[in-house]
DNA sequence: TTCCAGGGATCAT
DNA sequence: ATGATCCATGGA
């Protein structure tokens, strides 16, 4: 995909498979809001707004320049820009209930996120609901984050987290999920887990893991939406709801039976069939 | 009131 | 190994 500098900020014309409203709010990201004219997005240790119309997609940060290399740098890669979705919808799509999933938001891409406040992000969603999430984030920057712009922070560092107590934790209304984030943080900050290097992804999965609160699903959500591992395929509420729904008759599916099935059927797109059917799933309320 | 949420830890068999 | 129960919080 091809984007260009103009005026302060940069453009992508006529968009690929892109679509940032389908993107943002299909449930793989937390940390944006809605303006009046489009979006902003924190991410990077930046505020980044962005608009667009059926002709162009418009990036650009609020005060300073955002340029072209700048761009290349830390958003094209965070968009996946360099991703041929077309292809990936092709295969897909000769599933038909896949089809149907796709032709529901066509513009959705995997973002690639930072590990560590995707493994954070991704401990406070268990058996929560998306608001909530969003907000007990919201409330970790507010208070251990690095300010950015007026009422908007940084995602907190795992130095920065660690100044904060259990109870401090609560305050913030992550609920019990409290002790999980000062064990996940303890033990990157301690060195006992490297988030930044590893072998093969089965090493870094049994890595996450051992996480206080880190189960199977959120540690494939993790490989999927920090790592790129586009060959895992989380199974949450939803994702079996839909899956039961249309491949299993109905019958309520287990889990192993899922991923197997997935596997068979998307194999290294099965993480692209996920969130496709996951935003598919939650948008048409299926049961 | 009761139920449930992008689950997982813990306890009971 | 597998299954039930509990966990904070807040909205429906």
């Amino acid at each position: 995909m091809t984007y260009e500098k103009r005026s302060r900020g940069v453009y992508i014309t006529r968009p690929d498979s892109f679509n940032i409203s389908e993107t943002l709010t299909c449930g793989q990201v937390f940390r944006f809001s809605h303006t009046d004219s489009g979006f902003t997005l924190l991410a990077h240790g930046r505020m980044l707004c962005i608009s667009e119309d059926e002709n162009e997609i418009r990036f650009n940060y609020p005060r300073g320049d955002l340029s072209i290399e700048g761009f290349a740098e830390i958003w094209a890669d965070y968009f996946d820009l360099n991703r041929d979705y077309t292809e990936i919808k092709k295969v897909l799509c000769r599933d038909d209930i896949l089809k149907t999933a796709v032709d529901f938001a066509p513009g959705i891409r995997i973002l690639r996120q930072e590990p560590w406040e995707t493994l954070i992000s991704f401990i406070i969603s268990q058996n929560n609901r998306i608001p909530q999430i969003q907000k007990s984030i919201s409330n970790l920057c507010r208070r251990y984050g690095t300010p950015i712009d007026e009422d908007c922070y940084a995602f907190p560092s795992p130095e920065q987290l660690a100044n904060a107590s259990i109870a401090e934790l609560m305050e913030c209304r992550v609920g019990f999920r409290a002790r999980y984030i000062a064990d996940a943080t303890y033990k990157v900050l301690s060195g006992e887990i490297d988030l930044y290097t590893y072998d093969c992804p089965e090493q870094m999965k049994e890595r996450l893991l051992s996480i206080l609160g880190v189960g199977n699903k959120v540690a494939d959500c993790i490989m999927l939406f920090a790592y790129g591992r586009y060959d895992y395929f989380p199974v949450d509420v939803w994702v079996r709801r839909v899956m039961s729904h249309y491949y299993f008759g109905g019958r309520e599916a287990k889990l192993d039976e899922i991923q197997q099935l997935a596997k068979d059927k998307f194999a290294g797109y099965a993480g692209f069939a996920q969130q496709y059917l996951f935003h598919y799933a939650r948008q048409t309320e299926i049961r």
